[in-house]
RNA sequence: GGCCCCGUGGUCUAGCGGUUAGGACACCACCCUUUCACGGUGGUAACAUGGGUUCGAGUCCCGUCGGGGUCACCA
């Protein structure tokens, strides 16, 4: 939009009248909030990114401002096939809805930095105009190797500036010789460059440091601190908030800022995700990315309730929050400065107190998928197995913390085809005399005709009375013998789910089992 | 290596000159209990370090050490 209103306004208005525009409307006006996530479709969404992504949906909730989802895809020999909808979909998950981005659109489109060169090429074109930029012919390995001999003698690899002047001719001659030119910011070697950061405070960056960095390949596409700063630019990008790697590319940004004349948007870089080796994150670290925490038997709550954890707190105590919540108290200011190490441990814990109190269709409809993927389901599910599987799930969610382990204790309620634990059966199998404790305990339970937890109890009660025995001594073994495990829910809840006939039949089972053992 | 950022228990954090340094995860013990969880109670455990400033410093300043980031025709 910006781009058509400046084309708009350059056409129409006069130049005088064209200041006191920008003047009154102020190309910063904060009252529009309008913050970005842009990733490069490299890879998945990892949790990192995630976060900032989080950071900057709050911050946009919080101010009733817009979030944008920007692809920077300018890179194409990085590209990878399918990242765009792994991210997309990794966000759509997240609950990270954004108003302006692909597949949504929006007045300040397109949202793929690929389509937008013609953008960049013209902020390009009036920079060598206006004597702001320059062509350097220098070739890669030429870089290299100055690089290298800098190093070599200790001192800082920078570029020298050698093409800075170069008259026309000597243009020509170097065009001749078949070199393609990038193009060069000239950058100030004295004074300072100060970044005002949210969260930071003043960052003061020495221009004799930086040097004229490329804003466009010889390719003829240009670079990231270009795109970056144009686009944030023309997107009206009130408030950048991105990780903190990104802290040391700010002053180049903000000389990209001043050269083309625009104002600066406010800076917050939040603190980098660490694994837990401290380093930064990566594939070996095992799961980093969104996705893979899904596959793992995550919530979207779980995981957005603790990457905001991560590096922001809520008042007061609070550790469940929600994003509505998190939205309503969020502020930029008390985002932590350091760099946080992710603790699954965490994360784990908040997920099972999601477990338990979410929704129980809905839990159900989480669980499914991985109820399947272990083979425990038909098909189809019948109203009756929907019914069932509720009731089994609602029994287990207790004692769960990821939706693989509530799907694994659901398992031989779904399917007899199940081992008794060994280490059960040493303790309660190998005890003298279990087989025909469970023969009796059997034999009452075959009587009953009511066959609800209360039943249960009350008959396998009056069995312990009239043995003189512990409750734990028959329970025990009965439960190892009707589920094949140690642990699980209350036994006679058990029994009532399974049924009148399976419990029967699994603890007749068991008894031949401990009969060969012997 | 230069530049930049950061430094409260194992981990995430509260703290914004005067606190017995609070909470959460994890860990340990006990209670509850048919098991496992949940829940409850209690416990172990931290201001990196050395100088300042101040009546008084986790809080402010400087040095040191440690960690991280960044120095590309990647983003």
């Amino acid at each position: 939009m910006t781009s058509w209103r400046s084309q708009v306004r350059s056409l129409l208005i006069p130049p005088i009248l064209l200041f006191l525009l920008s003047e009154i409307r102020g190309e910063n006006n904060l009252a529009d909030i309008r913050v970005r996530f842009a990733p490069s479709p490299t890879g998945y969404l990892h949790i990192g990114g995630a976060r900032t992504a989080l950071f900057n949906w709050l911050f946009a909730r919080h101010n009733d401002g817009r979030f944008i989802l920007r692809i920077e895809d300018t890179d194409r020999e990085r590209l990878k096939e399918d990242s765009v909808e792994q991210i997309i979909s990794s966000m759509r998950w997240l609950g990270l809805d954004w108003d302006e981005g692909p597949d949504v659109g929006g007045d300040y489109g397109p949202y793929f930095q690929s389509q937008r060169l013609g953008i960049y090429l013209k902020e390009i074109r009036r920079l060598l105009d206006e004597d702001k930029a320059y062509y350097c012919y220098c070739t890669q390995q030429e870089l290299e190797q100055r690089r290298q001999q800098a190093v070599k003698e200790g001192k800082a690899p920078r570029y020298d500036g050698r093409c800075r002047n170069l008259t026309v001719e000597e243009q020509q001659s170097l065009r001749e010789q078949g070199r393609n030119p990038v193009v060069r910011l000239k950058v100030p070697t004295k004074g300072v460059t100060v970044v005002e950061d949210v969260i930071r405070g003043t960052v003061t960056f020495d221009n004799a440091l930086l040097d004229d960095f490329i804003i466009q390949k010889s390719d003829g596409m240009p670079t990231y601190n270009f795109v970056c700063a144009v686009d944030d630019h023309a997107m009206e990008i009130s408030h950048v908030i991105r990780a903190e790697e990104h802290l040391s590319n700010t002053p180049k940004q903000l000389l990209v800022y001043r050269a083309l004349g625009y104002n600066a948007p406010v800076f917050a870089h939040v603190p980098m995700i660490l694994a837990p080796d401290r380093s930064k994150l990566s594939k070996r670290h095992g799961a980093t990315s969104v996705e893979e925490f899904r596959d793992q038997g995550y919530l979207p709550e779980a995981i957005v309730n603790y990457l905001a954890l991560l590096g922001w707190s809520p008042e007061g105590d609070q550790e469940m929050i929600s994003m509505e919540e998190c939205a309503k108290q969020f502020d930029l200011a008390k985002v932590s400065k350091n760099a946080a190490i992710y603790d699954t441990k965490k994360l784990t814990w908040l997920n099972g107190n999601y477990i338990r109190s979410i929704d129980i269709d809905r839990l159900v409809d989480l669980s499914i998928p991985f109820m399947r993927q272990k083979g425990l389901l038909p098909e189809q599910i019948s109203p009756d197995m929907r019914d069932y599987l509720k009731r089994v799930v609602a029994a287990v969610r207790e004692r769960t913390r990821t939706l693989v382990e509530l799907a694994d204790a659901c398992s031989y309620f779904l399917t007899d085809d199940f081992e008794f634990d060994e280490a059960g059966v040493k303790k309660h199998f190998l005890k003298e005399g279990v087989a025909e404790l469970l023969e009796k305990g059997r034999s009452v339970l075959q009587r009953l005709d009511k066959f609800d937890a209360a039943s249960t109890e009350a008959a396998y009660r009056a069995l312990i009375d009239e043995l003189g025995i512990k409750g734990a001594d028959i329970i025990h073994p009965t439960r190892l013998a009707i589920s094949g495990r140690t642990v699980g829910p209350g036994l006679f809840d058990m029994m009532e789910l399974l049924g009148k006939e399976k419990t029967l039949d699994r603890m007749a089972r068991a008894i031949e089992y401990i009969k060969k053992l012997a």
